[in-house]
DNA sequence: CCAATCGTTCGAGTTTTCTCGCACGATGAT
DNA sequence: ATCATCGTGCGAGAAAACTCGAACGATTGG
């Protein structure tokens, strides 16, 4: 039986409207910061206080909006910014957001 | 008895996250897009066919979040992005969302 | 095999956003 | 002055998003 599967749309479907939603909320805006800093991460480890049914509803956000890939290891959940496929479809996008947020985000950083 | 007024937050106060907010909602996406093309655009012309109430909901949230500046003149409104100081807090970001929703926006191209 | 752990799904409740009709003040033209 | 026009504010209703507890399947370790 295999293990958990998850849909992830193609680089061509990914939409700017839904990318820049998904980006809008400052939960998921600073997971994607975090995964933009430590590359692939445990899911575990962009929310360790946060309920894990409310983790799960951001990382399927932020994966069904073609922002994140995510993969099954074990009990546990990868996940990794999909950044050459968000790099062809909208060039410049996440480096411009990232830098927007480091310069003017959130200053309290409450690094994990 | 002057003309009515507008407030519009500082550049500085401008928040990534509400930036975002504002340009992923389609019809203000567009929106920026014809004010990126045509300039200063007179309100009515970014959604004729908006009930009223409806336009001044969304040209108020571009205003309030730091996106256009908002201006009366005579019986109208006369809107335009606020590049300068967009740029200024958010190198690039404005041109990137603008190049993507290009590429990859909505190929129906209602032109005004 | 059994128990603990993890992510997912479902459902309910709360909050936010969106839409739009209506009344009002301001403006411009007659 | 009068009247049509425009944007705004308000209120209500609908739609969408967020939060989170509980139950379930899958996986790991004893």
């Amino acid at each position: 039986m295999p293990p958990r599967t998850y849909h992830h749309p193609e680089a061509g479907e990914i939409a700017i409207a839904r990318v820049l939603f998904a980006l809008s909320e400052p939960l998921r805006l600073n997971m994607v910061r975090m995964l933009a800093e430590q590359g692939e991460v445990d899911s575990i480890n962009l929310g360790p206080d946060l309920p894990r049914s409310t983790l799960t509803h951001h990382t399927s956000l932020l994966r069904e909006s073609g922002v994140v890939f995510v993969r099954a290891e074990g009990r546990k959940c990868m996940i990794k910014l999909r950044e050459e496929d968000l790099e062809a479809r909208f060039p410049g996008l996440l480096g411009t957001v990232l830098t927007a947020y480091g310069s003017a985000g959130d200053e309290g950083e409450t690094d994990a």
